[in-house]
DNA sequence: TTGCGATGCGAACACTGTACGCAGCTGCGT
DNA sequence: ACGCAGCTGCGTACAGTGTTCGCATCGCAA
């Protein structure tokens, strides 16, 4: 060969050529898939395309992941790493466990926008998914909840995450819309008021609220959704606050 | 022809065949795509199995409908009226709203779990259709929550629908997982225990809620996820009494 | 009777997830 | 040093998907 007549320079080479390609493990497909489904959707993600984004045939992917269904279960477990959950301790005090609930939601909501796919495989596989940064998850709430004093703390979390996960699966999917439009936010809703007015005719209370609504939500949108999740997030804590003991 | 020959008894036999097989009309298409989204879940519907089911042909449908997706919009706008909410009236008594936003959730919930298929295509494409049905349903609530004296009613209204929304959809897929599975309810949970039990290891308040969950969740299933559903209703609704003025 | 618009459909296209069997590399036991 | 075993990648192939297109057919209007 000839690398025995000239070794050194080739021998260099070469080593590069692999390590700044990772060689297609379980974790670098996990990745790179959750890189694709951020940028383009969940209906832009297939083996194909991932393999081929991985320098590597679509099959191959099939070594080191089951299938695609598993692949996606991966990618949750994956990204449920995000979702921070303050340390039971800060429930201990009597007010502490509010702002701590607080921030786990609200962390959950930034988590569930920033990888807007979320929602859409929760709606078809749900919660039933056991990897260890979900189980994690559960035990950091569950934690937090027994520290505020909470007598059933599963109830009060199933509550306050369904809550979550509504208004976030809402909202992603509405954002998933308005990218696919390709315009601002503010400008498709101008753009779909009309249908959405002629659609409301004849119901009163709607054309009030859409009136009310276009408005505002031109302006800023961003602004009166953070509001809608506050203002619920608040009603859930105070329904939640009267189960507290004492 | 024949049939002029002897043409009365060959007319009726024509005749009857027809209306037996209503045509293939967009309406028959829709109640028959529910049916079997019903029986065999959202993956099981193909255009062409559909086409099958109605004895045509699988291009045939695109001629009453545009694409799938608008099939499935047609789909959740038909379910939509299946939806309740008591009528105004009810919420003008003080404690009237309570009972008739309970009975307006529970129906919300009541149609999810009757149709599992509606949580994952609401997961991807969200509320932002704008059926007949969907409309009168918001308008509905919205009536409801105004004469309740809801200062913001589609706030109060977002929150409701929020939690429901985020409940019925892990109910809902996790019902999905099990039918899946062929086995009871209660027996899918006995045979997925060892497994949540093992992932569940070195989270004490996680295998401590597991261990309690168990044994109650084996004996009846339905019962639980009834509580489950109405605690987190109840603390909703408290969440929103505090709201109302007076 | 002659059209004509609406309706059904067979064939085809570009794609999907995945099974299978073959090639090559790597590292081990001898 | 050698050979072999197993792991990894991949080309091919299959069954199935949503959707387009052009052709046949049918019922009704003129």
């Amino acid at each position: 060969m000839a690398a025995k007549a000239n070794p050194v320079p080739s021998v260099w080479a070469r080593q590069q050529s692999a390590p700044d390609q990772p060689a297609l493990s379980r974790t670098a497909i996990v990745r790179e898939a959750i890189v694709m489904l951020d940028a383009d959707g969940i209906e832009a993600l297939s083996m194909r395309k991932l393999g081929a984004r991985l320098n590597a045939g679509a099959t191959s992917l099939y070594r080191h992941v089951a299938t695609k269904d598993e692949l996606m279960e991966l990618a949750v477990d994956e990204v449920a790493a995000e979702i921070t959950v303050p340390p039971a301790e800060a429930a201990r005090g009597g007010a502490g466990w509010r702002a701590a609930a607080t921030e786990a939601a609200e962390s959950f909501r930034a988590t569930a926008l920033r990888h807007p796919w979320l929602s859409a495989v929760l709606g078809q596989a749900g919660l039933a998914y056991l990897g260890p940064n979900l189980m994690a998850y559960s035990e950091r709430l569950a934690a937090l909840f027994t520290a505020a004093g909470f007598p059933e703390p599963s109830r009060a979390i199933d509550t306050l995450l369904s809550y979550a996960i509504g208004m976030s699966t809402t909202e992603a999917a509405w954002l998933t819309t308005v990218a696919r439009s390709g315009e601002t936010e503010a400008d498709f809703i101008a753009s779909l008021m009309p249908a959405a007015q002629q659609a409301a005719a004849g119901h009163d209370h709607l054309t009030d609220a859409y009136a009310d609504a276009a408005v505002h939500a031109v302006l800023d949108p961003v602004a009166i959704r953070d509001a809608k999740f506050t203002y619920g997030l608040d009603v859930v804590l105070d329904g939640l606050a009267m189960r507290l003991p004492d």
